[in-house]
DNA sequence: CTAATGATGTCCT
DNA sequence: GGACATCATTAGA
């Protein structure tokens, strides 16, 4: 019954967590995502917020390249999904739905063009700038829980202040405003739950049914359920 | 509880 | 002009 996220002790407190190593980012985009998962994600440098901000990745969604029809860079490279073809490690952040922004890694080797969503995240400090930093991107949530505040792909994107300007940011960088980190000290062991990716029925097959979204299992956070085994067909 | 809907801006055809 | 890797709110069973 014990929850496998928040182990011991408070291990984000004190100095900065060291960064992901980016080399373990440049495989295949699905190992890229397994490697995220249960990595922390640290924002500093709001301007009006002295606090920092960190919480653990609980959901994710691998995307491969061109051949990837659920991808950006299924068109090749643009405008907007220039960083992709970039190296990994770096942040692409773009506007969803003309409102929400969404934080992916660049994965795999450079130039494969495939990269990890950040789908959902725990939060671990920083509430109180997580929730100011919301309210400043009009995605209220006033009501919601603690563990909720993150819990998808564009409240990640509101709750840790990410705007266009951080396109391109180094995330495996500790000097960057956001950035990637490790957690081997309070991250204990988790089962990781599998499915299908959301929001991309457009896609087609085989897209749709890739099982490229992982979880943490138990995580008070994930954006949705995921099926189970035994689900509706 | 599930389903429908409006908000909103940018990218690509 | 259409579609979109979404969210909060409202309406309905």
């Amino acid at each position: 019954m014990t929850p496998p996220h928040r182990g011991s002790g408070g291990a984000a407190q004190g100095r900065p967590p060291p960064t992901v190593d980016r080399r373990l980012l440049a495989a295949n985009p699905l190992t890229a995502a397994s490697t995220l998962l249960g990595a922390l994600l640290v924002r500093t440098g709001l301007g009006d917020q002295p606090e920092t901000i960190v919480g653990r990745i609980v959901e994710v969604e691998a995307y491969g390249g061109q051949e990837d029809r659920a991808s950006h860079a299924r068109m090749g490279p643009t405008a907007r999904n220039a960083p992709m073809f970039g190296p990994p490690g770096h942040a692409y952040v773009y506007l969803v739905y003309g409102m929400h922004t969404c934080l992916n890694v660049v994965a795999g080797p450079e130039a494969s063009a495939s990269a990890v969503l950040i789908r959902a995240v725990e939060p671990l400090e920083g509430m109180a700038a997580m929730r100011h930093a919301r309210a400043l991107s009009r995605t209220p949530g006033q009501h919601v829980p603690d563990a909720r505040v993150a819990a998808g792909p564009g409240l990640v994107g509101a709750a840790f202040g990410i705007g266009r300007d951080l396109n391109g940011v180094d995330l495996c960088r500790a000097g960057s405003t956001l950035r990637l980190a490790r957690d081997d000290i309070a991250c204990s062991p988790f089962d990781v739950l599998q499915g299908p990716r959301i929001g991309i029925a457009y896609a087609g097959e085989p897209a749709v049914s890739l099982p490229w979204r992982l979880g943490i299992a138990g995580s008070p956070s994930l954006s949705k359920p995921f099926p189970r085994p035994g689900d509706i067909p």
